[in-house]
DNA sequence: GGACGCATGTAATAGGTTACATGATTAC
DNA sequence: GTAATCATGTAACCTATTACATGCGTCC
């Protein structure tokens, strides 16, 4: 009764919204798109099976001609009762892994230009995605409380927050390291052998 | 050669600054320790098995009364180049999960007053880790540049900014719940049969 | 002719968590 | 006595990624 993984109630969670075929679940999941969830469809299809086998989800075989037959889920009112009592449930921290962040405390062994190089790179990218949800914002800043629309804008919220922190914070390195790219070249200046000092 | 996991490169990272047992580099990746990169010791001993095999790392047994025998491993040369090329190499994103967002997609499903009481939860968990965090502040905001203390730095002022924006999205999303129970409840009063408008 | 979208699946592998297993010393 | 620290491992399980597999229609 219990046993549905994370994953499951993410698909239940878009289900919630409205009957859709596990391609449009993927499509929805997929990288790009990405709510703070992703998944691909190879992980899809065999957890829609498991939900139904349960009962939390129901299908509805569509024939399809000059495409392939599809099956249309829906959310069954078992379905629904689990994920509600899941969205209340306790929620226990999983650890974050950051690679990015990983790279940086062993910084140190790096050319600082090459440190250089990695960080600008990755602000830029932080920067692309924020100005990527920026663009979905001003259909969703009005949409009324407690409406499904309204929790797609919250989440929206935390993507923007967490791109923006995160290029600053990029920002913030990328200018340490030019500091100390410059203080470094102006020691090796004032060490050549035909420095004179002012 | 190049078939290193990136918890072999954590752990590489980690010995690079001294050399230490297995056990050591457990605590040192332990959940409430936490640099962006975290991990068991049953991941922890086959990984160094590996990277041994691969000699990345070499170790010295070292035997000890009243204690169990350790073996303390240290970074081999091939192993900080492997380490170094690392650092530089292109890096893809990976997906990101986070659990709260995906119940926060569906929280219209939830009792506001529900809802309510788990952002506040979050909220507080996310301003105890900040606190936490700033606690190591003082003590690191000086390390020189270049240095593997900067490094140590640079990675708790990512999660600084991390929990403290984490922190102001739950803040933002606690105070829309509250305005959004407070007009639910102001309907109700004014559909109360006895209700009389000034 | 080839790539892309629709549509569904399975299999192999990699990565991560939880549990099993042992055993001495020290601190409360 | 009982829990915690030191110290090392293995096994079972769950989750996630990548690759394998099929096939029609449309667009370039």
């Amino acid at each position: 009764m219990i046993d549905v993984s994370i994953l499951g109630y993410a698909l239940l969670g878009l289900l919630a919204r409205g009957a859709m075929t596990g391609y449009d679940l993927a499509q929805r999941m997929r990288v790009p798109v990405r709510y703070f969830w992703q998944a691909g469809h190879s992980q899809i299809y065999p957890e829609l099976a498991r939900l139904e086998s349960r009962g939390m989800v129901s299908f509805e075989h569509v024939p399809q001609r000059s495409r392939p037959d599809k099956k249309v889920y829906s959310l069954t009112e078992s379905g629904r009762d689990a994920l509600t009592s899941w969205l209340s449930s306790p929620l226990q921290d999983s650890p974050t892994r950051d690679e990015l962040v990983l790279r940086v405390y062993s910084m140190w062994l790096m050319a600082p230009t090459e440190a250089l190089r990695l960080m600008r790179d990755q602000e830029q990218r932080h920067r692309d995605r924020l100005q990527e949800y920026e663009a979905y914002e001003p259909r969703l800043r009005n949409a009324p409380f407690g409406t499904p629309e309204f929790a797609v804008y919250a989440t929206l919220r935390r993507g923007l927050g967490y791109e923006r922190e995160y290029a600053d914070w990029c920002a913030w390195l990328v200018r340490e390291l030019e500091r100390g790219i410059s203080a470094m070249e102006t020691i090796s200046v004032n060490e050549r052998p035909d420095h004179v000092p002012a």
